[in-house]
DNA sequence: TGTACATCAGTGAACGCGCGTTCACTGATGTAC
DNA sequence: TGTACATCAGTGAACGCGCGTTCACTGATGTAC
């Protein structure tokens, strides 16, 4: 259950892109597989390779879209927020949320991690892209769910941006020791009470 | 300038890190180096690397360090406050003062922002033990400088860690679009104080 | 002061190996008539 | 319905190349006596 592809694509195409997925899921850079290396990861023939793509950018490219094509819908609404509770549980909650789902996908976490800060120009940006969707989404509920009414949506959407960011750059450390998950929590928590807080707090002031 | 080496050490040995500093200035990760690639750069035969090195790891180390050594006494107390002014405006310009020196070494801080999330565990512990370092003397700066007089040690302790994260991994777009740097600058600004603003405005609801 | 020897940075040729890439081939599936 | 042909996923052998590594060598510097 690596990814979710067609299931017309022809079987050494999809072969060769779980074996990405594979030997990437460790930490490795999608940027540094070798073809013959995937050939036989998949247990195919290295020529098998050029009847599906062109360079090896092609594939990694395929690869990170069959990832985000995975976690996206997964990202949707209803995991982040719950509306009958009271409302001082939902930093905390939404956090919790995050983490619970990069503990369920923790490869798809550690390859969007390297990527991000890595050498090709279009995986980085295809790594953005994604978070940018997950952190409108987190807004787009903060506004409909009247949580901050006292800010602007300009606001709610640079905090929420700069909240996804601060989560996805633990999520590595989160994977990584499970005696600090707790700690993690707590940590984001304040950090996200703290920003909206403090938006709070100015805004009144520039009221009075 | 590229680095603070000893100058006792082996032309050849000195030759080889400043060829590795130079070929992931760009942004490449020290572990995709290769001995004949470094050679070849350093204009050396192949074999003198064995001669001061054991293995691809050891250079890599020597030149994460070199850089680190040249980084850390820039980042002293005197940039980030200049006591004499007006406290409000006091995060703006420490901000400013990180971006400006981000610009002054853009090499240094692509490779330090590769590494961070790279594969190798040894140089992502260096990076991060700089970034703790950096902001443990803004921590100071702000305890010393009286600036948070209602907030604990251990909060702005976290609150600058975050600030220096974040600060961290803006630099790659502070340096990567100039058109984008005033609004890098204010949305940091924002930033910084949000935390502070917010981790105060709860710290009175506690009081009350 | 002079000679013999050890140390050590750097050289150059050669090795075996895995790499990306090319070419000619197989065998199954679909399609035209 | 049957035959001929095109398409296409996958195979296998071979290529030239750059890699990390090894071995034997040079030449300068320092040291012992």
């Amino acid at each position: 259950m690596e990814s979710a592809l067609d299931p017309d694509v022809a079987p050494g195409k999809r072969k060769l892109i779980e074996a990405a997925l594979r030997l990437t899921a460790g930490g490795r850079s999608l940027t540094t597989l070798g073809l013959r290396e995937l050939a036989r990861e998949a247990g195919l023939n290295p020529n098998t390779f050029y009847r599906h793509f062109e360079t090896l950018d092609d594939i990694a490219l395929e690869a990170i879209e069959s990832v985000s094509h995975k976690l996206r819908p997964m990202l949707r609404r209803g995991r982040w927020l719950t509306t009958h509770d009271e409302p001082y549980g939902v930093p905390r909650r939404a956090c919790a949320a995050f983490f619970a789902f990069v503990l369920e996908n923790p490869e798809a976490f550690l390859r969007a991690l390297v990527e991000y800060h890595g050498t090709s120009a279009t995986l980085r940006a295809a790594v953005r892209e994604n978070l940018r969707d997950v952190s409108t989404e987190m807004s787009d509920d903060v506004v409909q769910l009247q949580l901050m009414p006292e800010l602007p949506r300009a606001t709610v959407d640079e905090i929420c941006t700069q909240i996804v960011l601060h989560l996805f750059h633990l999520s590595s450390e989160y994977l990584a020791s499970a005696e600090q998950r707790d700690a993690l929590l707590d940590y984001s928590e304040r950090f996200v009470v703290r920003l909206f807080a403090g938006a709070t707090a100015l805004a009144q002031h520039q009221h009075a």
